[in-house]
DNA sequence: GTCAAAGGCTAACGATCACTAGCCATCATG
DNA sequence: CATGATGGCTAGTGATCGTTAGCCTTTGAC
């Protein structure tokens, strides 16, 4: 018992500890993710320390000693959701130089990253008001830099003469928003996977700026 | 002082009063609309009653001669709201009988209904898991009736030939997703007016469901 | 003018919580 | 075997909040 160490999880782009080194993080981990179901499920408001910490067999108090608050829960959880969608997206648009086939891979990998994180995504855009002023201003700008990289293919793609777009602006939040409300709808027992919804969604996207002729 | 009686608001489709008649409605009515800015700003359980008291120039406690209780406030917001888009909604696609313009105008109809009440919008999508059980179960199916009708325009518009769609279901959630985002950035003092907005938001549904050749 | 209802208030009750204090067991290290 | 760090526990503490009790003022109907 307790031969695990480091527990490779494969999300990444976490931010910084926070706690004094040597702390094994598998514990910690635990803790967040177990933070992460039940603030989606009951809210950041409505969930209590002792209910994450019934959910991975410790007494609320005892959380104290791998995590600083409650807050730094809910900032590290936020924080760490839109690092991994910025982080996807820029390995998207490397992929290739073609304007069509790059907005087409970003909106894929943004739907891959609302369907696989939903519980993420969902807690980001659900409790942005929950968090503290100074790590919510991070957190913001950090979702305007996302819709920025996005709004910046839709005009080259424009530029290029590629795309035929009434409103570019108007668009970009179009085409974003249908692939964030994949997190509310998605299921993994449910009929269509995560890749077929991607490729569908980069199909509609292509229909939105109208590309492809 | 005190010579408005039925306050006329344009707003239809309430609930019913759940309260003993002959008491103003005006009052609950500011009530109402300061709960609902309050859950949206602070979320439901992080707004107390003192809150939305101070709003309307009452101390927490007299709101009980209005209302009774918390829970009551959350689950009226909700529910008024979701009738209000299901009567929008049919009342657009009883305009025509084209199916080209029935989704056209539903989409117009939704989009309008997500920038004009962009907080009831906000409210319903965020705090679902704040009602009570009881009041839950009823929103679920209504909002599942509203998707059902959306679903059942685009079926149409493919059987008739008029429509070119690889997945009707994820299209139909496209175009419900984005139109729903519109609540989360829409802003009266923005650059483009709700009639802009859902026109050109009209426009990409019809893009979306491949109509017009 | 009386009187009852309507609607406001203050005070307080009873829960609930985040977080702290302080104690004890385990265990790796010398 | 000593020991000190790690990480668990129980028992509070202090704050907050929904809601109730009970009182007082205003007001409209007769």
């Amino acid at each position: 018992m307790g031969l695990e160490h480091t527990g490779a999880r494969p999300v990444d782009g976490r931010i910084a500890p926070a706690v004094p080194l040597g702390v094994t993080p598998s514990r910690r981990e635990r803790i967040l993710d177990a933070a992460l179901e039940l603030f989606v499920e009951r809210g950041y408001a409505g969930t209590t320390m002792d209910d994450i910490g019934a959910a991975v067999d410790l007494k609320g108090p005892s959380l104290y000693k791998h995590v600083r608050s409650k807050q730094e829960l809910l900032a590290e959880l936020m924080s760490r959701s839109i690092l991994t969608v910025h982080a996807a997206h820029d390995a998207a648009v490397a992929t290739t130089d073609d304007i069509e086939l790059q907005l087409r891979r970003a909106v894929e990998a943004h739907v891959r990253f609302h369907a696989r994180n939903r519980l993420d995504a969902f807690l980001g855009s659900r409790e942005l008001g929950n968090l503290a002023p100074e790590h919510r201003d991070g957190i913001i700008r950090l979702r305007k830099d996302y819709e920025r990289s996005f709004r910046r293919l839709v005009d080259a793609g424009v530029a290029a003469g590629r795309f035929s777009v009434r409103s570019p602006k108007l668009t970009t939040f179009a085409l974003l928003d249908m692939g964030t409300g994949v997190a509310v709808w998605f299921r993994d027992d449910g009929e269509a996977s995560v890749d077929e919804i991607a490729y569908h969604y980069g199909d509609l996207a292509m229909r939105l700026v109208g590309a492809g002729r």
